[in-house]
DNA sequence: CAGATACTTAAGCAATCAATTAAGTGATGG
DNA sequence: CCATCACTTAATTGATTGCTTAAGTATCTG
């Protein structure tokens, strides 16, 4: 499970840069050259491959070299893990919420019997 | 809309240590105070608090202090942006692929159009 | 009011980050 | 074959992180 916890350290990392995210996004709507990813983005040639390197490093981005060009594709399940962490926080926010709604509610009972006797 | 990617930096960040996660993962549980965020965590209670600011920052986590305790809850909504940010991105590659699925069974159809000629 | 409790502030420090420029490498195109 | 193109590598730099220890500051509690 430490495995995993140093996954999401390095997905969310990836994550956490406007640059970063610029390139998935692009990502996302099909595979891109370096100087496609790079083109948006007002920054050196090197400091977009650095930034490829976080997104390869976490498993976001793979890429190949094909020629003089490499080749890049976005990794989906990898982005799923980090939703699905996300998501398993807030569905045990919201079972605690019920919890709470039920223990409310039963408290109201009490109240209504209390009133009647 | 700078603004939010400013947001989305900084939740992402805040998500991307062990630590940190740990303390929104126990705050999912209930609110809870700085002692108990630090109590699971191997680390002196200064580094707890750090990391809380940086929570607090994203806005993951409020906090108030009532006599000296200070109390600390999770921000459910701000989770969920950066959960919706994700699912965006899952959403386009997705349909994406739907797309080419269209074209390649439009292709195939032509192919079979082409071994009937 | 004294001592413990629950933080809080400040200072320091090694490591990592995000960016740059400068100088490569190794296809491709004319 | 020579220039251009698409990266790649390396070195540097300033800022930010993630921790620490030491020394506060307000509450409580007896």
């Amino acid at each position: 499970m430490a495995d995993a916890a140093r996954k999401l350290d390095e997905v969310f990392h990836a994550l956490a840069d406007p640059a970063r995210r610029s390139m998935v996004e692009r990502l996302t709507r099909g595979p891109a050259s370096v100087s496609e990813l790079a083109e948006p983005l007002d920054m050196s040639l090197p400091g977009v491959v650095q930034h490829l390197k976080v997104l390869e490093a976490s498993g976001l981005v793979t890429s190949i070299k094909e020629g003089r060009v490499r080749t890049c594709r976005i990794q989906p399940m990898v982005l799923n893990m980090a939703e699905q962490w996300i998501n398993e926080r807030r569905v045990a926010w919201q079972r605690r919420l019920d919890r709470l709604g039920d223990y409310l509610a039963e408290t109201a009972e009490d109240t209504e019997e209390d009133d009647k006797s």
